[in-house]
DNA sequence: GCCAACGTTGGC
DNA sequence: GCCAACGTTGGC
C-alpha cells in the first residue's frame, strides 16, 4: 500500500465537505506531475493525508482513501467549467482524476509548523522549500508519524 | 500583501 | 530548443 498527500483549499473543498459527501472526485488538477501520480501510481486502498492549504494555519485535517483509480477529468471537457481545457478531448483526455473517500478525522489537526519542528518528518516532500505539488507521495513512516501527531493510531487503518 | 519558487507559453 | 515574460501557488 502507498501513501499520499493531497492539498485542498478549505474555502474550495474542505475535509468536512468530503465527510458530508462520503466520497469525491479529485477534479481540477492541472499539473502534469500531479496528474501522472494520479494516473500511474494511486491505487485503490492507498491512504491519503488530506491537507488544507492557503489557510491559517495550514494543516492536515484527516485521512482519506483512494476508492476509484484514474479516469478522465470530465471538467476539462466542459466549456462551462472553470477547469475547462480546450486541448483535452474525449478521445484523448489530457487530465486524469481519482476518487477518494474519508476514512478517519484526526483528533486534532496537525499544523504545518508542528510538522516542520518534528525531526521524524525530515525529508518529507511537503516540507521542502518551494514545493507546490498538490498531490505528492508520503513515506509510510511519515504517514504514521503525522497520524500520531493528530492523536490517531494508524496501525489499524 | 509580499514574494520566492516554479510551471507554462510563445517568439525566435 | 532556448529563454524571457508571465501566471500560479502558497507560506509567511
Amino acid at each position: 500500500m502507498a501513501f499520499w498527500l493531497m492539498k485542498s483549499e478549505p474555502h474550495v473543498y474542505p475535509w468536512e465537505q468530503l465527510v458530508e459527501d462520503g466520497e469525491t472526485h479529485w477534479d481540477g488538477v492541472r499539473n502534469y506531475q500531479a496528474r501522472n501520480i494520479m494516473r500511474d501510481d494511486m491505487k485503490i486502498g492507498d491512504l491519503v493525508l488530506f491537507y488544507h492549504s492557503n489557510c491559517k494555519p495550514p494543516h492536515v485535517a484527516g485521512i482519506a482513501r483512494v476508492c476509484r483509480e484514474a479516469y478522465p477529468d470530465f471538467t476539462a471537457l466542459d466549456p462551462e467549467s472553470n477547469y475547462f481545457d480546450p486541448k483535452s478531448s474525449l478521445e484523448n483526455p489530457r487530465w486524469m482524476i481519482v476518487d477518494i473517500e474519508p476514512v478517519k478525522q484526526l483528533y486534532e489537526i496537525v499544523a504545518l509548523t508542528d510538522m516542520r519542528e518534528n525531526a521524524m518528518l525530515e525529508g518529507m516532500p511537503l516540507l521542502q522549500r518551494g514545493q507546490r505539488l498538490s498531490v505528492q507521495p508520503v513515506s509510510s513512516d511519515h504517514f504514521h508519524t503525522v497520524c500520531g501527531m493528530g492523536g490517531l493510531d494508524s496501525s489499524s487503518l
